[in-house]
RNA sequence: GGCGGAUUGCCAGAGUGGUCAAUUGGGCUUGACUGUAAAUCAAGUGUUCUUUAGCUACGCAGGUUCGAACCCUGCAUCCGCCA
């Protein structure tokens, strides 16, 4: 096997761009991915599926509402089942029925959502910013522990110390089988300073992303009888243009063995009011790097502005929790913004959540009987509310990529905003 | 008819002379949620515009005391057991 041309087995997964050069966004497109398992239409929308499941869907409803693919996180799989039951039972999408294209997170964001960070600390505004600005030093039953080498989790289940490093990521995220990885990277929040940005890149990120395509260009060698798996690097440098723009360079040129990285994660801290600059450091560097080809594939974001501005500043890819979380905790979306429909108000509404919703959700149940179940707990209010909450996202993004292939999407945007209003 | 026990805020239920506008649950109200330690978390929940404040409050009425949800007396209602 190790005569298997590398290269040649990286063009199982590749990107072809079919829509750009909008006048008024220069660095928005519209494409197909394609892996082994299938097809992405970009822009897309991919619903978190961490364990294996959205939380209270099947994978055949995801499906029939326009999930093409759905991401699962590689720290938690670990845990449990362990990586080797996803392997033996033919990879993350066979294992549990999903017959299209998966992702995995490499446990980057375990780094920080277990480490110094938690709650609202990924994208905020600078306002909010200031007024929980001690969470650096609170370290409240801190979970994960970083060194140069890697990272030592303490089990969230049983306590239990659980070592994480560039090859065993990868080596995780190969067992499970996803098409798409991601390279094992440290996540800081906004409340380290810019020095500590610097490091984290120089010492960490940078090189645990080499030792990532290190790891993946053996993996694929040593099960090449596998599908390929892609790997995707992720762009850090917080709300910092210089780090941004060097990051986007400096790993859009790494190569081990003739392998590059076949997309880019954008992901990281970052303040709200900066997203579109953010963004658009890291995608005009990729382009300017020559890896205008490659996917790039915002992590983490599904708001609805953000989505506008991740399209028009070149993501092609979105994951996010939000709105399944969300859904659960009965936020639900409508064009005019996001209903509580546990409020005194809906429970005796019995309309739909949006009438212009083409959900199972919208099409057979009122607020005031989501309100009831989600008030009440009761698991049928979950997964109705997260059916609609993921078209929603799944269909504005869906509608989003149509707009840029028949060249409407400026009129579409306004379209949307207003009807909001 | 006799003996004993109970009565606290929307509900359950602590408190048994001052630090009690009253612990704790639940409910209710409103927020938050962005590569999921999340079917989670936070705040509020007598009244007066705000308050380190005033007022009204622990079945009802009276009393003791500097001071009572807490002690005493009577009444009302409920629950046991005995006739």
């Amino acid at each position: 096997m190790n005569d298997l041309n590398l290269k040649e087995k990286q063009s199982e997964f590749s990107f072809k761009i079919s829509k750009k050069k909008d006048s008024c966004f220069p660095l928005m497109r519209s494409g197909t991915i394609t892996t082994p398992h299938g097809d992405i239409q970009t822009p897309a929308f991919i619903p978190v599926a961490t364990r294996a499941t959205i939380k209270g869907v099947s994978p055949e409803i995801m499906r029939s509402i326009g999930a093409q693919a759905l991401l699962a996180n590689a720290y938690h799989l670990r845990l449990r089942p362990g990586e080797n039951i996803l392997d033996s039972a033919g990879g993350l999408g066979k294992f549990m029925n999903w017959n299209g294209p998966t992702f995995t997170d490499s446990g980057g964001f375990q780094v920080m959502s277990l480490g110094v960070g938690f709650k609202k600390v990924v994208a905020m505004s600078v306002q909010e910013n200031s007024t929980s600005g001690n969470l650096l030093s609170k370290k409240k039953q801190q979970l994960a522990f970083i060194d140069q080498d890697g990272v030592t989790f303490k089990s969230h289940l049983d306590g239990s110390s659980l070592r994480f490093t560039p090859e065993i990521s990868l080596e995780v995220q190969h067992a499970i089988g996803a098409d798409i990885m991601f390279a094992f990277d440290e996540l800081t929040t906004l409340f380290h300073t810019r020095d500590y940005q610097i490091e984290s890149l120089k010492t960490r990120t940078h090189p645990w992303s080499v030792r990532s395509l290190q790891a993946h260009a053996e993996l694929t060698r040593k099960r090449a009888d596998k599908p390929y798996q892609a790997l995707f690097a992720v762009l850090q440098g917080a709300n910092f243009e210089d780090l941004r723009r060097q990051t986007s360079q400096y790993l859009s040129n790494v190569e081990v063995e003739g392998l590059d990285f076949d997309g880019f994660g954008i992901g990281g801290a970052l303040e709200k009011e900066r997203l579109g600059d953010i963004i658009s450091w890291c995608t005009t560097e990729l382009n300017s790097a020559g890896a205008e080809d490659k996917p790039r594939h915002l992590l983490g974001i599904s708001a609805v502005s953000d989505l506008f501005l991740g399209v028009e500043n070149g993501v092609d890819t979105f994951d996010c929790v939000s709105p399944a979380r969300e859904a659960r905790n009965g936020a639900l979306y409508t064009p005019s913004g996001r209903i509580n429909v546990k409020n005194a108000k809906y429970r005796a509404d019995f309309t739909p959540v949006y009438d212009q919703c083409d959900c199972y959700t919208c099409a057979n149940y009122t607020k005031s009987y989501l309100a009831h179940l989600i008030k009440s707990g009761e698991m049928f209010g979950a997964t109705l509310a997260t059916i609609h909450n993921e078209r929603f996202i799944l269909r504005l993004v869906d509608d989003i990529r149509e707009s840029i292939q028949t060249g409407n999407y400026q009129e579409f945007k306004a379209d949307f905003f207003a009807r909001a209003e």
